[in-house]
DNA sequence: TCCGTATCTAGGCGCCGTAAAGATATCTTG
DNA sequence: CAAGATATCTTTACGGCGCCTAGATACGGA
């Protein structure tokens, strides 16, 4: 192995937990979740069965260093919704449709990333207070958008609101009796404004 | 065998279906989803572990069954909610609480309901139509709460946002996160309701 | 150079879901 | 009531799973 790849490679193969963590998202894409064995993994990733060990304490951990790119993942979304926002009156619901969105095209990851989080009852504790976390971004546009920040337990109240209503739209959307409705509101994206629109999130975060 | 217990009482065993869709409930709440095997519910319900499949497809038909439960159970809870609630006013935002704390108090079974519909990508069709199903108890309480009846797709969407609220509270309370948020509202169902409060659902459902 | 250690493989254990084949109890038909 | 048909349950078996232990291998520092 001579023509290393310039990065900081380990001993044998060069990096397995990332390349485990990159065959695992693989996995999860094409096959979705209920395939993801530890086994199938090491299988993808080109190593022995018992490889990941060394890498991981359990299967578990595995899947939760693969929530955790897909709460990154989120993040940068949600960074890229707000920006794009016409105005910051705006922004909070495209936050949720971007949220929405997300949870649509990688929704193996989503569930992945919500089933980490059920199993040690807590959301990954990067989404609390590192202040440029999904979470935070969502109380910060509140805020922008005219909540007032001394107020924290309405503030805390109303970015829980937001993140559960969109959660739980991002459950249902997958659901095709809905498939109607969405086309009664011409689109997807537009069946998104308007169930946001009906939880009243904009009026509520403004205090109107 | 004489002494039947006076019910239509099948070949051997006498009712296999019924005593396995209770031996897996058993097993959900006194151990958890993951400790949900059917060779598990087998060993529970006394047989062996091939019996099941004379009852069951497969693993995921015997799941349904017991998510079926789950949702007969919920339309209930919602139906003594809606007659509890001290005005019609009040009665969507009763609805919600009821909801989460069914969630709440059957955290297993709630898990598999879900589980099952995102599977198949389709909540129970015993849903949507028939009238005395949960769906339709929140759609006539919204009714009844002053929406408007002729407005099918304003009525359809807020009764999906309505859900969408509910369910994603339902999921964001494990989370150990909003404990001290709970405390300073004073209690679990008083965080329920300001929560509800900031989604301004009421609000959105009477088209204030 | 050589040893310690990090990394990976081989093999095995007990569990899982499920299929096939045989045993047994009940229903049906005469 | 007899006897074949049928539904129910058991036994056995297969491959895959998560995970563990022991051994082989390759790297890094002395």
């Amino acid at each position: 192995m001579s023509n290393a790849p310039a990065e900081a490679r380990p001993y044998h193969h060069g990096d397995l937990s990332r390349a485990l963590v990159d065959a695992a998202r693989r996995l999860l894409e094409s096959e979705g979740p209920s395939a993801l064995s530890l086994r199938a993994v090491a299988r993808e990733a080109g190593v022995s069965p018992a490889a990941p060990y060394h890498h991981f304490k359990d299967k578990g951990e595995l899947l939760d260093a693969v929530a955790h790119e897909g709460w990154l993942m989120l993040d940068e979304a949600l960074g890229r919704a707000k920006a794009a926002a016409p105005s910051i009156r705006e922004a909070v619901a495209e936050l949720g449709v971007a949220y929405v969105c997300f949870a649509r095209d990688h929704p193996a990851l989503y569930r992945v990333m919500y089933d980490c989080a059920r199993d040690k009852e807590s959301l990954p504790e990067a989404m609390q207070q590192d202040g440029d976390s999904a979470y935070c971004k969502v109380r910060d546009t509140l805020i922008e958008a005219g909540a007032d920040p001394s107020a924290s337990v309405d503030l805390e109240l109303a970015t829980v609101a937001a993140w559960c209503s969109a959660h739980g739209l991002a459950e249902m959307t997958s659901f095709k009796q809905f498939d109607p409705l969405k086309e009664a509101c011409g689109g997807e994206t537009a069946f998104l404004r308007a169930v946001f629109n009906h939880m009243g999130l904009v009026r509520a975060a403004l205090g109107e």
